[in-house]
DNA sequence: ATAATATGCAACCTAATGGTTGCATTAAAT
DNA sequence: ATTTAATGCAACCATTAGGTTGCATATTAT
């Protein structure tokens, strides 16, 4: 089953700025994610917080700070959602194409 | 740049039920689309106006009718940001693994 | 023991979203 | 010429979302 609440979670770009930092970085806390971004630290923790619902990002207690990691396999079957979108609408545009050609 | 509005547009189980209904059909009306999706025509065409907005459909006029087609140029890009993250997620790992066995 | 750090949680506000109803318009059929 | 079909557009409404401030709590450092 197909689950538009990952598209939305990226759908932000507060949020899909938050998934490319922990892309590129080793580890991250909630509090390094939640500066620069503009908002509040509460602000941001609401925003991953939409990220773990989507589990999109997963949390892990360490003492005192909760790291933050990403989820591909999440990302992984949006992928490939889109490519079947894509692959679909090619088949369909080649198979008009092979009736006109037939037709012709 | 980044468009957080591709995932947006796809974020919302009505549009992404409109977006799969294009992948799978010939030819779409602004019409068709609008039927079956348990809500008024006139809500599923604002719901075809923020996928129209995001690049995600196209619209032509045709006589009376209105055709929606995919746009799967931008489908494409929001797939390979997708894959980009989950390169540079895995290839962090990679780094992380030959660093943690080097110093073994 | 105290202070500083890293966090969580709840209440609150405003703007955006998802949906509706009602009416206008234009193209195609009869 | 009328009617029917396919739309568009605007006003309105309820709910959700994005953000804030304020306060509580639990580790870690001094």
């Amino acid at each position: 089953m197909i689950e538009a609440a990952i598209y939305k979670a990226l759908g932000d770009p507060i949020r899909l700025e938050i998934v490319k930092r922990l892309s590129a970085t080793t580890s991250s806390t909630v509090g390094d994610l939640s500066s620069n971004l503009g908002i509040t630290r509460q602000g941001a923790r609401k925003q991953i917080q939409v990220l773990v619902n989507a589990n999109v990002v997963q949390l892990s207690q360490s003492g005192r700070q909760t790291h933050v990691t990403l989820d591909t396999k999440t990302l992984q079957v949006a992928r490939s959602f889109i490519s079947q979108l894509e692959r679909q609408w090619d088949d369909r545009l080649e198979a008009l194409k092979g009736f006109v050609e037939g037709s012709d």
